[in-house]
DNA sequence: ACCTGGGTACTTTTT
DNA sequence: GTACCCAGGT
């Protein structure tokens, strides 16, 4: 332990070691932040002055809360896994599962998350007969969440005009759906633990009493409801209040839009009366070049904590600096710049390029294909969201919860077994008289629709009664089958790749069962080691994940799994297991680092993006993003931008970035191709040749050059293979080395490599 | 049950 | 440009 404490430089060392009190720690890029607070947290363990289980460490992500569980786990042997680290919602799940009575939740309440909760808010308004042209979904849903952000329920909104009235109406009503269905959003999780501690003086003594440290990552982040909710587990300073140490950093704090409030720093230091800010303000990543650009960038926003990075690294290179003449043109030389970077040495995956909105990232991504560089694209659907996979969930939940109308709806007729929207609409409006949930209503209704719906209800009862005894991967397999869903996709054209995901759903639950160390025993060897419960617990509150207080229960593990699913939606893409360049958004980009750092598209309405520019502080926040961005780098950065660029369906002609301006020009070099434009090489040679482009020339409109016709053209070539038929939109290189880019349905397309020869052409 | 055409939006996103 | 949703037709 004190070798891990010698280690730390002076600034880390306080932190790690200030005196039990409230603290705020600003936490520059790169200065070791996670470091601090498991070592904080370890070095308050070893020392004696708590015991593991009086800890709770608070992040926003899973990776966060991974990261410190391992980085703890190698600095202390003791066991991390039954600790109160986690992310908010993971742990306001946590404490819900043990307070499910106080909730007034099912015990096996299943977590709605973004998907599932539009399409309960669609069903209500359908059910409630409004206008969804008055009040979108989407809309309602950002009302809802909103205001439970907020910590109001529905008789807390203000009710001034008829609009919000009917919202606050609908949101009432969506509650009442959700207790009928038995589930909970994400933004319930958190308000009902609030609430709970609010309300119920005996849990909140226990709480209080139990958690001596508060540790709180990135909190820049927290929203108001986050903020209310540490501080009534927090206590009063006086009496038996816990000691908050807080990280974060405001010029991070890219995540207003979403409710983040950084003002809670504010708030923090005065209401919790800090007396030590500690600023940790060496940075070990980035070369000097790299941090006076972040450094003089971000001293333009006006309102902030004050932090400047430093470096012991020297200079390094200057930031280089690419004015393309169009979007095709800014991502040719990115390739260039990118084979220049490996031939160096550099491993692909130490490279990212970054942009500020998903749309940018197709031309890139054409051309690192194209080139034939390994890529990865960041973004879009998770591994728990597939269509195919949250089928197969809505059947695992409704054999946990038959009265999940979520679940219900998703699979009553898939695969498809003749149920038409007609019977559903009956069941629904039966089940509405009612007030029962949908299963319930069926024997309300006559016919052939009822026959089906009879049928799949056996089914479901079926397999719950096939599965009572089996592990968790095989109740999973057994489902997949008994669902007709494997059946399906295995019928389906393009199905295989629905099937693999469906597999690997099972391999899922198998690693989950692993990991969680399910069945009773390995949960009470994790207590006894923590030695938590036999004290703590004794008043009849349950210390640990999924434990009912009563019974001291655990949660079944197909509960378990699916609350994990919900909380935790895997990764974002299939693993390529390839050595790939890293293509991001900046957002997505927070918290990482790479060798070499591309941030494209640096143009006024892009980067700072036009929406922004409308809203209050919305200019600041742009520059916090552009901060992170810049902070990515640890040896070279890169910035660029194109004249033109095809962006809606429309050629944009946009300005060089505002943001050029603020940075420091002895640090970057401008370059520019000798010939601009397409055909002219951008060969290795042009990395020494540095132009003297003048930093606030006008940039020249250069009209854009036709697209080099490179054989086949959109529509005139059909392909064939294992996916089935495509029509071949552009087409690179030749013979048997060709790349296209090819559609294969009326849903998206993909980049292959291919023969020319296996081409059909289009008479 | 499946296909097709029209209409629309389109910044960032974790849980 | 294009991705997605929904309505209406086959």
């Amino acid at each position: 332990m004190s070798a891990l404490i010698q280690q730390l430089n002076p600034e880390q060392h306080a932190a790690v070691t200030l005196p039990t009190e409230n603290a705020l720690i600003l936490a520059g890029a790169g200065s070791g932040k996670t470091r601090v607070l498991t070592t904080r947290i370890a070095w308050l363990i070893s020392t004696g002055q708590v015991s593991p289980a009086g800890v709770l460490a608070v992040t926003f992500t899973n990776k966060a809360a991974k990261e410190m569980m391992a980085r703890l786990s190698a600095q202390l042997p003791i066991p991390v896994r039954g600790m109160w680290i986690g992310t908010f919602h993971g742990l306001c799940n946590r404490f819900l599962r043990a307070h499910w009575r106080e909730a007034g939740l099912p015990q096996t309440f299943q977590i709605l998350d973004v998907q599932d909760q539009l399409a309960s808010i669609k069903r209500l308004l359908k059910g409630l007969n409004v206008d969804e042209e008055r009040h979108p979904p989407k809309q309602v849903q950002w009302f809802i969440n909103g205001a439970k952000e907020q910590g109001l329920r529905p008789g807390d909104v203000q009710t001034r005009d008829p609009q919000s009235r009917q919202l606050a109406e609908i949101y009432l009503a969506y509650e009442a759906q959700c207790t009928r269905d038995g589930v909970a959003d994400f933004a319930e999780l958190l308000l009902r633990s609030y609430e709970i501690l609010r309300d119920n003086p005996a849990i909140r003594r226990h709480y209080r009493q139990r958690f001596r440290h508060i540790l709180v990552d990135e909190f820049q982040d927290t929203n108001r409801l986050q903020y209310q909710w540490l501080k009534l587990l927090a206590g009063p300073e006086d009496a038996h209040g816990a000691c908050v140490f807080a990280v974060g950093d405001d010029d991070q704090s890219i995540y207003a839009f979403r409710g983040a409030h950084a003002g809670n720093m504010d708030d923090y230091q005065r209401e919790f009366h800090v007396r030590h800010l500690i600023k940790l303000e060496r940075n070990y990543r980035s070369y000097g070049h790299i941090l006076d650009a972040a450094n003089t960038l971000i001293a333009n926003n006006a309102r902030r904590l004050g932090k400047n990075l430093r470096t012991e690294a020297g200079a390094g290179e200057p930031v280089r600096v690419f004015e393309a003449p169009s979007d095709y043109a800014e991502a040719q030389w990115l390739v260039e710049e990118i084979r220049q970077l490996l031939r160096d040495g550099l491993a692909p995956s130490e490279i990212a390029v970054l942009y500020r909105a998903n749309a940018l990232s197709r031309v890139i991504e054409g051309a690192l294909f194209n080139a034939g560089l390994p890529y990865r694209v960041y973004g879009g659907l998770r591994f728990f969201e597939r269509a195919e996979v949250k089928h197969a969930l809505a059947y695992l939940r409704l054999l946990d919860n038959p009265q999940d109308d979520t679940a219900f709806l998703r699979v009553v007729n898939f695969p498809a077994r003749g149920i038409g929207a007609r019977t559903l609409e009956q069941l629904q409006d039966a089940a509405r008289l009612r007030a029962t949930p949908l299963c319930d209503a069926v024997d309300a209704l006559g016919g052939r629709g009822a026959a089906s719906l009879q049928a799949f209800l056996d089914l479901v009862a079926q397999m719950r009664f096939q599965t009572a005894a089996m592990s968790l991967p095989d109740l999973v397999r057994h489902v997949l089958e008994a669902s007709g869903l494997n059946a399906h996709y295995r019928e389906e054209r393009e199905g295989q790749e629905r099937l693999e995901n469906l597999e690997e759903l099972v391999n899922a639950a198998a690693a989950f069962v692993t990991q969680e160390g399910f069945g009773l025993q390995a949960a009470a060897q994790q207590r006894q080691a923590l030695g938590a419960s036999s004290g703590a617990a004794t008043e009849g509150l349950a210390a640990f994940d999924g434990i009912d207080p009563a019974t001291g229960e655990t949660l079944s593990p197909l509960t378990a799994f699916l609350t994990h699913a919900a909380l935790e939606a895997g990764d974002n893409q299939a693993q390529t297991g390839q050595d790939a360049i890293q293509m991001m958004t900046v957002h997505a980009a927070k918290g990482l680092e790479f060798d070499a750092v591309f941030i494209t598209g640096l143009e006024e309405g892009l980067f700072p993006h036009e929406n922004a520019l409308s809203e209050a502080d919305g200019v600041e926040e742009e520059r916090r993003l552009m901060y992170v961005a810049i902070t990515r780098a640890r040896k070279r950065l890169y910035l660029s931008l194109a004249q033109s660029r095809m962006l809606h369906g429309q050629t944009r002609y946009n300005l060089r970035s505002r943001f050029f301006d603020e940075l420091p020009a002895q640090s970057l070099k401008w370059i520019s191709a000798k010939q601009p434009g397409f055909g002219g090489g951008f060969g290795a040679d042009q990395h020494s040749s540095w132009s003297d482009v003048p930093k606030a020339s006008v940039p020249s409109f250069t009209p854009p050059a036709p697209k080099p016709k490179q054989g086949l053209r959109t529509g005139q070539a059909v392909f064939h293979n294992k996916f089935g038929e495509g029509v071949v939109l552009s087409l690179e290189g030749d013979g048997e080395d060709a790349r296209a880019q090819v559609r294969f349905n009326r849903h998206g397309t993909k980049w292959l490599a291919l023969n020319i020869a296996k081409l059909t052409p289009v008479s």
